[in-house]
DNA sequence: CCGTTATTCAACCATTTGGTTGACGTTTCG
DNA sequence: CGAAACGTCAACCAAATGGTTGAATAACGG
């Protein structure tokens, strides 16, 4: 029904790919300079890459041999948005503050 | 490093256990009672139902027969709290938003 | 042109996940 | 007591996940 929340959910699950992520907050960085810090192969690094960008949390450009990955924070709006719902937010109306949020955020 | 992260992420993955979640948010809940909407075994909600409670989402407690499921939203709180390190809501109107939970709150 | 760098692809493997079914232990109730 | 309701357990299964290696593709740089 949702499956933006699935895939979203599903890529934040994995520890290597919240790190990635952390990493791409400081900066644009190159596949092989992200998965520099890892242990792991660079096939693996760039399946996780793969994973958050099909969850739509970074995008990759490639500029000559180099694939750059940034980050993409909207795609965890509407993650955002449904746990908001279970937190201090308990008392709301979640359709409304969903329609809310769209209203402010969307131009 | 986090595995709370991990087993709350990986568990709000998965559509039915949101459902759920969602059910919950509205009234504790007997387990046969959340497997009712679902087309699928008890069994299989009830292993949905263990995921959660590991993850700290739901906790569970027998009464007589009866194993009563209730929401645990703090457990979202560290997650949440994460995902707000990526700035998503900066775009908010504060004075909108201000207002819209005072209508929320204020019936 | 040739070697090197950057990245992905393909095949493979072990483990986890999400589901099934059927048997099983408890608690309630007529 | 005996039957029904509540829920889990165990065994099984198919598919997805997270990793490996080795070959392949593409772009630079001397």
């Amino acid at each position: 029904m949702t499956p933006q929340l699935d895939t979203v959910f599903a890529a934040l699950a994995d520890p290597t790919r919240r790190a990635i992520l952390a990493m791409l907050l400081e900066d644009d960085m190159a596949v092989t300079d992200v998965a520099e810090p890892f242990e792991m192969s660079l096939a693996a690094i760039s399946k996780h890459l793969g994973v958050l960008t099909a969850a739509g949390l970074i995008s990759q450009e490639k500029r000559g041999r180099v694939k750059w990955c940034k980050l993409e924070p909207d795609a965890m709006r509407e993650a955002s948005v449904w746990m908001q719902g279970f937190g201090q937010f308990e008392a709301i109306n979640l359709d409304a503050f969903e329609r809310f949020l769209e209203n402010e955020l969307d131009p």
